[in-house]
DNA sequence: CTAGGGTTAG
C-alpha cells in the first residue's frame, strides 16, 4: 500500500539523526538556548523586532548583549543628555524590554541632575507602557505629562493613542483622537487599527472612508482588519479599490493580499500577485516570500511553494520563517512524511529547531500517529528548558494524546507554568477523546479556578466530553452556563454537540425536538449526528427522517448512505437497502476502505481486512485463530451478527473473517516483547465486535491496547475499556 | 552645531 510505504519511509527518515544514541551529531546541536532563551519576555510572542524580516526592519538594540552594551556605555557617560535618555528608553521599547524602559524612566525622574523628560523621551516611555499591556502605568504617564504641560505634538499624541489602543482601551483612544487638533495620517491609522482590534468593523470602515489622509498603511490596515474579522469578500473589494486608486503596494500589502487569496482559495489571484511581486522586485524580501509560499501551501500547490523556497534559500537573509512555512504547509496538506523530511533537511543545513517549527513538526506526528518521532520532537522541546511557549506545549500535549499516550500528555500539561486557554482546551479535548468525561470536566473546573476564561472552542470540548460520556445533565448545565455566564452564542458545533448528547444517550425525541426548536434543521451535520444515534439505538423512524433531510440538503455522503442502507438491511427491508446502495453507486458516492496501522520501531505496518501482503501473514493468522479460540473459552461471543451491516465496515470484511484492527493487534503481539503496550490506528470508526474482542484480548494477552479510530480513543486494559462501553 | 519619538502583519 502506497500510504504505508510513505509512512514507513518517513519514519525511517526521521529516526537516525534524532536518535538519542548519538548526542554529539550536528543535528542534535540545535543551539536552542542562544536563540530561544535570549528572547525578550515582554514582547508579543512573534513580534520582537529583532526577528523581523531583514528587508524591512530598522536597526535597534538587539537581545541581551546589545542592551547591556548600550546600558554600560550610557552608565559611563557623565553628561546624560536628553538624546541619551531617549536612546536608552526607546531602545528598550523597540527591543521588547518594556519593564527595563520603565525602570530607566523612573531613574530619570529620580535623578536630580537629569534633564526634564521631553516629548522624545515620553514617546519611548509610552511605547514601553503599550508593550506592558497594562493601562495603569500608561495612564499615569499620560496624566503626568498633561500636568507638567509637556508640549504635545502630533507624534507624542499618536504615541498616547497607540498606548491606549494596545492596552485594549479602544474607546479612550478614540476619544483622544477626536480631541486632537492636528491629525496626521498616522493618527488616522492608529485609530483605524484600534477600531478593528476592538472588533468594530463598521466603525473602522466608516473611519477609513471619511479619512482625508489615506496612505498605503491605511489600506493595509483596513484590508488586513477585514480579513481578520472574517470579512474576506469585503477585503477583496477594498484590495481592488486600492489597485484602482493607484496606491503603491509594500510588503505588508502583499502579505495581507496573499493571506486573503489563500483564505478565499483564489489561486488565480495569488498567481497574479506573485507576478506583481516579481515586477516590484520584492522577490528577495523575506517577509513577502514567506507569505507567498504560505499562499501556495494553503492552495495545495506545494511544488510552487517549494520552488520559491529553493530559489530564495540561495540568499542569505532570514530563512527560519521560510522553513516553518514549508513544514506547516506539508502538515496542512496532510503530507506529514514530507513535513518530517523537510524538517530533517533543515537540521542538516544547520538551522536550529525553534518553537515555531517544532509546533508544526509535533502536529505532523500527531496527525500521523508517529509516537516515536513525536517523542524525539519532545526531546527538542526539553532542550529549550522551560522557555517553550503555550502553543508548543499544546502541540506536544495533542501529539501524545493523538498518539495514544494520555499519561504523557498529562505530564507535559502539568509541566507548563503559564497555561493559556488553548492549552487547557487541548487537555480537555484529550480527556474527552479518551471518553473520560469526568476528568475533562475537572480540567474545566481547574481552569475556572485559575481564572482562565474559556472560549467557544473550550465549550465545544466540554459539551463533546459530556456527550461522549453520557453526562446528559452536565451537558444541559454547561450549555446554559456558556450562554449565561460566558455570553457565548451557540454555534452549529455547540448545537451539534447537544444533538449528539441526547442522541447517544438514547433520548432521540429530545434530540429531534432540539433540532426543530433551535432552527438548525438546515444544517446537514445535525441530521448526520441524529442518524448515527438512530443506528446506535436502532430507531428506524427518525433514521428515515434524518436521511430524507440529508437528501433534501443534498448532503448525503458515503457514511450516511451506508448507514441508512444497513439500517434497512437489519430490519430485513432488503429492497430499500438495495435501492439506496444502487442510488449511491449511481451518484458515484464510494465507501472508503477500512484500514488499520501500527508503528513498530520507526516503521509503519498497514493492514486491510483479510490482508495477506505481510511476509509473516501465515504466522499472524495462525496466532489470530488461536487467540480467538482462547477468547471464546474466556466467554467472548462473536457479535459479528450485530455488525454484519455496520456503517464503516467493508462488505468483504465479514466474509474475510477478520477486521483490519484485529490483524494489526495480532501482528503487534507477536512482534513485541510481553507486556509492551500496543497502539493501533484505524481510519474509520471501529465496530462493536472488535471493541468487544479487544477487551478480551487485553486480558488474554495481558497487554494495554490503545485504539485510535476516526473519532476517539479506546484504552483497553485488563478486560475493560476506558470508554466503559459508551461510545 | 547635532542627536532622539508614533502606525500596518505571519
Amino acid at each position: 500500500m502506497a500510504r504505508a510505504a510513505r509512512k514507513a519511509a518517513a519514519a525511517a527518515l526521521l529516526s537516525p539523526p534524532l536518535s538519542s544514541s548519538s548526542p554529539s551529531s550536528a543535528a542534535l546541536q540545535p543551539r536552542a538556548g542562544r536563540y530561544l532563551l535570549g528572547r525578550n519576555t515582554g514582547a508579543a510572542s512573534s513580534g520582537a523586532p529583532q526577528e523581523r524580516a531583514s528587508g524591512c526592519g530598522q536597526p535597534c538594540l538587539v537581545g541581551a548583549r546589545g542592551f547591556h552594551d548600550a546600558r554600560r556605555a550610557f552608565d559611563g557617560t557623565s553628561t546624560r543628555s536628553l538624546p541619551a535618555w531617549t536612546a536608552i528608553i526607546s531602545g528598550c521599547a523597540r527591543g521588547g524590554r518594556h519593564a527595563d524602559g520603565m525602570r530607566a524612566f523612573a531613574e530619570m525622574l529620580g535623578d536630580g541632575g537629569a534633564p526634564a523628560p521631553n516629548a522624545f523621551v515620553l514617546a519611548g516611555v509610552l511605547r514601553c507602557c503599550a508593550g506592558l499591556g497594562d493601562v495603569e502605568p500608561g495612564r499615569r504617564v499620560h496624566g503626568w505629562m498633561l500636568r507638567r504641560g509637556v508640549r504635545q505634538d502630533v507624534v507624542l499624541c499618536n504615541a498616547v493613542l497607540d498606548m491606549y489602543a494596545k492596552c485594549g482601551h479602544h474607546d479612550r483612544a478614540r476619544r483622544a483622537f477626536w480631541a486632537m487638533a492636528d491629525k496626521d495620517a498616522v493618527s488616522w491609522n492608529i485609530v483605524l487599527s484600534a477600531c478593528l482590534q476592538g472588533g468594530d468593523v463598521l466603525g473602522a470602515v466608516r473611519l477609513f472612508d471619511e479619512s482625508p489622509l489615506r496612505d498605503t498603511t491605511s489600506w493595509n490596515t483596513i484590508i488586513s482588519g477585514l480579513v481578520r474579522n472574517g470579512c474576506a469578500a469585503e477585503a477583496l473589494d477594498r484590495l481592488r479599490q486600492m489597485v484602482r486608486a493607484g496606491v503603491v503596494f509594500n510588503h505588508y500589502t502583499y502579505s495581507t493580499a496573499f493571506s486573503l487569496a489563500s483564505m478565499l482559495s483564489l489561486l488565480g489571484l495569488g498567481r497574479q500577485l506573485h507576478g506583481r511581486v516579481v515586477m516590484a522586485a520584492l522577490e528577495d524580501d523575506a517577509f513577502v516570500c514567506c507569505s507567498l509560499m504560505d499562499m501556495y501551501c494553503k492552495c495545495g500547490e506545494m511544488e510552487a511553494a517549494l520552488s520559491i523556497f529553493d530559489r530564495w534559500s540561495w540568499f542569505t537573509g532570514d530563512v527560519k520563517f521560510a522553513w516553518s512555512t514549508m513544514v506547516a504547509g506539508y502538515v496542512q496538506n496532510g503530507r506529514e512524511e514530507e513535513a518530517l523530511e523537510f524538517f530533517r533537511r533543515m537540521l542538516r543545513e544547520g538551522v536550529p529547531a525553534e518553537q515555531f517549527i517544532l509546533t508544526s513538526v509535533a502536529a505532523a506526528c500527531a496527525n500521523a500517529g508517529m509516537v516515536e518521532q513525536g517523542r524525539q520532537v519532545h526531546g527538542f522541546v526539553e532542550k529549550l528548558g522551560h522557555a517553550f511557549d503555550a502553543p508548543l506545549a499544546s502541540a506536544i500535549v495533542d501529539m501524545y494524546s493523538k498518539c495514544g499516550s494520555l499519561e504523557d500528555a498529562c505530564r507535559m500539561f502539568d509541566r507548563v507554568q503559564a497555561k493559556n486557554v488553548a492549552l487547557w482546551t487541548t487537555m480537555l479535548c484529550s480527556y474527552a477523546s479518551y471518553g473520560q468525561g469526568r476528568m475533562a470536566l475537572e480540567i474545566f473546573n481547574r481552569m475556572n479556578a485559575e481564572k482562565i476564561t474559556p472560549n467557544e472552542i473550550t465549550l465545544v470540548a466540554v459539551l463533546s466530553a459530556c456527550s461522549h460520556s453520557g453526562l446528559v445533565g452536565e451537558g444541559d448545565h454547561y450549555f446554559k452556563l456558556m450562554q449565561e455566564e460566558y455570553g457565548i452564542v451557540p454555534s452549529t458545533e455547540h448545537y451539534n454537540c447537544m444533538v449528539d448528547l441526547y442522541g447517544r444517550a438514547g433520548l432521540l425525541d429530545k434530540a429531534k425536538n432540539f433540532i426543530e426548536e433551535n432552527n438548525i434543521s438546515h444544517e446537514a451535520i445535525v441530521w448526520k449526528t441524529l442518524l448515527s444515534a438512530c443506528r446506535l439505538h436502532k430507531h428506524m423512524e427518525y433514521a428515515k427522517l434524518a436521511s430524507e433531510k440529508l437528501g433534501q440538503l443534498e448532503q448525503c455522503d458515503d457514511g450516511s448512505y451506508v448507514l441508512m442502507s444497513n439500517m434497512y438491511a437489519t430490519n430485513n427491508k432488503w429492497l430499500d437497502s438495495f435501492k439506496l446502495r444502487s442510488s449511491m453507486w449511481k451518484r458515484k458516492v464510494r465507501k472508503q476502505p477500512g484500514q488499520s496501522w501500527i508503528h513498530l520501531k520507526n516503521a509503519v505496518y498497514t493492514f486491510v481486512a483479510g490482508d495477506m501482503s505481510h511476509p509473516r501473514s501465515t504466522e499472524i493468522y495462525a496466532y489470530l485463530e488461536k487467540l480467538m479460540e482462547r477468547l471464546k473459552e474466556m466467554g467472548y461471543t462473536s457479535r459479528i451478527d450485530l455488525v454484519v451491516h455496520d456503517v464503516e465496515e467493508e462488505q468483504r470484511e465479514t466474509a474475510l473473517k477478520f477486521h483490519s484492527e484485529k490483524i494489526a493487534i495480532a501482528f503487534g503481539i507477536i512482534s513485541t516483547p510481553v507486556g509492551m503496550p500496543l497502539r493501533i490506528f484505524k481510519n474509520l470508526r471501529f465496530c462493536e465486535d472488535c471493541h468487544e474482542a479487544i477487551k478480551f484480548i487485553s486480558r488474554a494477552a495481558d497487554r494495554e491496547i490503545v485504539v485510535r479510530d476516526l473519532y476517539r480513543f479506546h484504552h483497553f486494559k485488563s478486560g475493560s475499556c476506558s470508554c466503559e462501553d459508551f461510545w
